[in-house]
DNA sequence: CCTTGACCTTCCAGTGACTGGAGACCTTAT
DNA sequence: ATAAGGTCTCCAGTCACTGGAAGGTCAAGG
């Protein structure tokens, strides 16, 4: 499998594939052409990386997590610890999300939007 | 003043305030010796910057809503939009970190935790 | 006057996780 | 033979800082 073939199958670009490879997550074979080759095992990890990054883990705790799935030995409370604290760095983002968005709409719904230079938005800016 | 003082008033490293006058967000004077002088008008821009930041507006963002509370003649619908596309995509983040947060919160409470090597947390970034 | 320590200055490099582009090589189809 | 499209490497840029090095300045104490 090459890398345009791959990058189609896992849903992923062919840019953070290579960029996998470069920063040791994933070692595909290599084609006389010097062309990078993808084995099943490869697009396995791919896959695993997708899911991991799409629910927010770190490059570094994806890096741990796939040495985790790869270490037979692993004790469950070692992943769960890890999903643990992102889950809580989840948590902590979304409730500083909520806090902008609570002020914000407060705002946009106080400010006119029209033609008048009067703004409750930027008085708020301008003085806390 | 002296830019370590306005750091402390402002409650901003001294750095990001070096930072803020290298993108041109302010203009401080010079002291014969080099040193920064800020006005009041410096710190009340970076107060500005601070909140407008604290509000998840990005630079760009703050550049043209200085622009705007300087311009005289603005109109608030102008100032209206910026925000309320910035809501939008506050919004949307905190969609999606909550839908981070369900699956991961899920998947953590069926983690048994132990030091047994089973764990549906691997399970799951494995086979989707 | 000298030193010490706390400031201040500039400039360069690094962060995270890619993304874009240049220039060159390879493959496939016409 | 040529053109289109895929692949390669390497370098630079993104965003908003942050850290550190090397050096100039200032105020206080001895």
């Amino acid at each position: 499998m090459n890398i345009g073939d791959v990058a189609k199958r896992i849903d992923m670009p062919v840019k953070t594939i290579r960029y996998y490879e470069d920063i040791g997550l994933i070692s595909p074979l290599r084609d006389t052409n010097g062309y990078r080759v993808f084995r099943e095992t490869d697009m396995h990890k791919l896959a695993f990386l997708g899911r991991a990054r799409a629910l927010g883990f770190s490059i570094e705790d994806c890096r741990t997590l796939m040495a985790l799935y790869e270490d037979e030995t692993r004790a469950s409370a070692d992943v769960k610890q890890l999903a643990q604290e992102h889950l809580k760095q989840i948590e902590d983002k979304i409730a500083q999300l909520q806090s902008m968005q609570a002020t914000l709409t407060e705002l946009v719904h106080a400010c006119a939007g029209d033609n008048r230079p009067d703004c409750p938005i930027l008085k708020d800016l301008a003085s806390g």
